[in-house]
DNA sequence: TACTCTATTGAGAATTATTATCAATAAGGA
DNA sequence: TCCTTATTGATAATAATTCTCAATAGAGTA
């Protein structure tokens, strides 16, 4: 926790921005354990590492780091946010259960999808004015689990 | 607002459900006016023509209506949600502005989208042993308005 | 048409996620 | 080490949505 955190010390302090304790544990728990965390989920894990953070900290320090671009904002339909880190090299989409909330990145077909959505983003961007900066494409439906659980109801 | 319900007559009727005053004003709010409306847009709407409508009555019913499959719900990252008229022949992916919130419906490429969108479904379904029901794609970016009104500011 | 059963409503309280306030604390440059 | 001020933690405030429950009103039936 001493250091490896340059290349956000560099980052912040051009802003008069600070480096703090707080700060670096948060993204801590985003660089060892990847996922879709929502600010519950980085509170509850802060907590074990350094107690006396409160809420309203993680809020900020997540809204900061969207700002930051080092973590991407998503909301898939359940009321609350989830970050995740915005990793260029591993662009992906999402699968969203409906059921049990379960979320999966995958990365198979974005080869694919991005020729298609490089030649949409253009298009759209002549046809409607709009300066298109990112793009967010989820599937619904349920989880292999949940499936079962719902054939044994029966 | 006498008649011309009978699908939705029919399509609750079957489950015990009524088609009440409320619901087929919230209904034809959604019929007369095409658009991503929140709970709050829906229940100002439906109070011109029944002030009596309570807000929790708005919620149920647009919940109620989603589960029928008549409305669809999306969010778009401004912490409310929205509803939409499930209009099958018009499939159809959305523009957001991260500034003024505005949306924009396009169903120009959805031909060539839904082709590649087909297969990348079969194969998720596939690897991952999801059952999709559905997708969402949102493009995020600045509207002409708000893209002028940024370059005037400087 | 009147009657009855119960789904639905309206008003307001309760819940949940998120944001704002402000005095106390701690980065980090001098 | 000192000083300035960004940041924090605790808590109050918002905002969207859901819950509660007595009163109301669909709609099938007599």
């Amino acid at each position: 926790m001493r250091s490896g955190y340059g290349w956000l010390h560099q980052s912040l302090r051009g802003r008069g921005l600070r480096l703090t304790l707080p700060r670096r544990y948060i993204i801590n728990v985003f660089i060892t354990q990847k996922g879709h965390l929502s600010a519950e989920d980085v509170f509850t894990r802060v907590q074990k590492l350094y107690p006396r953070t409160g809420f309203a900290t993680v809020y900020r320090t997540l809204d900061l780091l969207r700002r930051e671009g080092i973590l991407r904002r998503f909301e898939f339909g359940d009321g609350r946010a989830r970050y995740e880190l915005a990793d260029q090299n591993f662009h992906h989409h999402h699968l969203v259960c409906r059921q049990c909330g379960r979320i999966i990145n995958y990365s198979d077909f974005t080869k694919e999808e991005e020729g298609l959505f490089r030649r949409i983003e253009k298009a759209l961007e002549k046809k409607y004015d709009f300066a298109i900066d990112s793009h967010q494409l989820h599937f619904y439906g349920l989880c292999a689990r949940c499936q079962k659980s719902k054939k044994e109801e029966l």
